[in-house]
DNA sequence: AAAAGTGTATTACTTATATAATACAGTTGA
DNA sequence: TCAACTGTATTATATAAGTAATACACTTTT
């Protein structure tokens, strides 16, 4: 059963978006594999305090871009091969790094300043 | 007058917040400085292809903010001291890198990883 | 003075996000 | 079998984001 224990609601992002993010990161962090059972609709929405649709919109999606399979009274799981991960990956990866650097870049940050600040922070949220 | 040339609208983001976001990094890399004009607000509309509402709502959040002061009939100016300015850098700065480590650690990617990918991607994206 | 520019305010509409309450259909397991 | 779980669907409501049209007050410029 995929957790969802680490999850925590960033305010200002879609929560339904935050839960297909969970997902494509946790598969692309190989956390999630190919076969892993989904929590229920209802279990998850009790879970992270939110409306059983909002789950369903997040459950929908994936099942559109075909990243998890659904059977009506059974359950979901995901459905997804190493190429697609490699995909995803890239595509995720590149578009948070290209947003950060073309903010960075917008407030006048050299690429070593940048590299310093973001090496100082990487150990400091460590447990947040 | 503060310039508006290289603002690209990215989708997903309101766009009154890129406008609010546009004028505090340009104060954070010192390119928009104390007592700079802004464009008004129905130029800046038709510029950028938005209702001048839009607009409107950034310059009143900066307004409340205490960024820019607007004269009826006159305009609007930046109005901002350097100690405000590093407070805004901090905060800035902070958030950025803290979304994007914590996206990229629930990617499982290695500091000395994310390190590498940003010095790799930090020329390419010079000329977009 | 008058036109043309400024900021500001109001109302209405559309879409997206999220919640809420039900209902129905299929599967699992005691 | 049947209760309890699954996924799915519908309808309604509330708030935020963004567009749209219009109006009014003030300042600048001619």
């Amino acid at each position: 059963m995929i957790s969802f224990e680490g999850f925590r609601a960033i305010e200002g992002v879609p929560i339904y978006l935050q839960i297909v993010n969970h997902i494509k990161r946790g598969c692309v962090a190989k956390t999630i594999v190919n076969g892993d059972s989904l929590p229920s609709r209802r279990y998850l929405s009790a879970l992270l305090r939110i409306n059983p649709m909002t789950v369903q919109k997040a459950f929908r999606l994936l099942e559109e871009e075909g990243l998890i399979s659904s059977v009506q009274g059974s359950g979901s799981f995901i459905t997804i091969d190493n190429e697609r991960i490699i995909r995803i990956k890239a595509e995720l990866l590149n578009d948070e790094i290209r947003k950060m650097i073309a903010s960075l870049k917008q407030m006048g940050i050299s690429k070593d300043e940048a590299v310093e600040l973001i090496v100082r922070q990487w150990e400091e949220n460590s447990d947040e």
